[in-house]
DNA sequence: TTCGTACATCGTACGTCGTACGATGTACGA
DNA sequence: TCGTACATCGTACGACGTACGATGTACGAA
């Protein structure tokens, strides 16, 4: 009920975009997106359901600032170096931030415009590439490429039951290979034994196609 | 209210599992999957809401099935020929069929368990792979990077606001430049304003980085 | 011919969702 | 002192997924 001391900053009580994104995007991470309503997240912070949309005109901008969020979160790729160690950083950096909030690749299929930390990301990658001798076509490309690979690296990741090499054991022992006839599947059997008892690590893949990406993107450029 | 004649396949005229989702899938295409409601989807179907349930255990269900549907459409490595040739046909396709369905990008981030179609096609993938002499955890390494630069660019192009080099260079005269400050972006303005200039067709995008991705892969294999 | 049973269909109802609308209270400048 | 802008929220509406149970049809067995 009471309006509190205007802050353009939240205060440590009231509400506030910032405040109630923030929440949004800590609830879709624990309980997942689906999981999400105005209410649920109005019952979080304390307050009214409609309250919530003196911040926010409808779920859908709501939606839209979380991934603005999540791109905030991600390290812009630093300067000072080459351009294949800020790129791997920042791809680096990507992949770890999408999988705390796995939601976010799902959303991102049904949005099209861009928000501000996403353009400003954006921004820096297209300079790192430009400045590292790449031509705007080919910076384009190289854009298009890595964005690609971690996208759909992350989009793949999410989708798994597992993490880490004992787990990806566990399942493979235990699920995938009681579950796939070998004879139907002969091929998947045989990479799931070979690489359970290989100690396969799922999450040492990521820096594997991002290396070999990078190295050949290298002889795109032309140096400065 | 008739039983009609009992059928493994689908008559013309009566419900299927098949004819559920498969309108389904038609509707998540016409207007998107978030307006794929079962009682929408009954009456596209001319039934009650209920009777979607005698197919369909629930809408995640539902929504498994139609995931699958779309990863039949996709062409499997052709046989024959060389490993870059079929898994850049299979690619190509890939692109073509989640093009086509942008919604089941959105949906792969939520399922975690692959349906038979996807099944069959990781194994014919896997299959190409280890045939063309790629060792297991290279098979491995090259099914990720492949999987993740396909799912992630249909990622890309499903939040693009245009198709074709036309429609491109329109947003980017008229919507990009202008909504960009030169001082605060100047690399993206360079960019819109050079691909629009020379034409740039995003749809030809493609290619490009699969083509860089399959030669890189090329040197990980040992020919037999 | 009768009748039980399995198949297929659907109406109703419940709890939840996003949110339009308008009421209410507070703080502050005039 | 009072109007106005800010901030909060209760109520209500239509749509959602689906549990439950009723209903009708076809067909094999008696």
């Amino acid at each position: 009920m009471p309006a509190r001391e205007r802050r353009q900053v939240a205060s440590d009580a009231g509400l506030s975009k910032k405040r109630v994104v923030a929440e949004a995007v800590r609830l879709a991470d624990r309980e997942g997106v689906a999981e999400l309503s105005m209410r649920r997240l109005a019952r979080a912070l304390g307050a009214g359901a409609m309250s919530l949309y003196y911040y926010v005109a409808s779920k859908e901008e709501l939606l839209d600032a979380m991934i603005d969020v999540v791109f905030e979160e991600i390290e812009l790729p630093p300067e000072g170096t080459d351009w294949q160690s800020a790129m791997r950083r920042r791809a680096i950096s990507a992949r770890q931030v999408l999988a705390r909030h796995p939601w976010a690749i799902g959303l991102m299929e049904s949005r099209t415009s861009p928000g501000p930390a996403n353009l400003r990301h954006r921004e820096a990658v297209t300079a790192c590439l430009r400045r590292a001798g790449f031509s705007v076509l080919m910076a384009t490309h190289a854009n298009w490429l890595l964005d690609s690979y971690v996208y759909g690296f992350a989009l793949q990741e999410a989708g798994l039951p597992f993490d880490g090499a004992d787990e990806f054991a566990d399942m493979a022992e235990d699920v995938f290979l009681p579950q796939l006839p070998p004879d139907e599947f002969p091929y998947l059997n045989e990479s799931a034994a070979v690489l359970a008892a290989a100690g396969y690590d799922p999450a040492e893949e990521f820096t594997f196609g991002l290396d070999l990406v990078l190295a050949a993107l290298e002889p795109l450029r032309v140096p400065t």
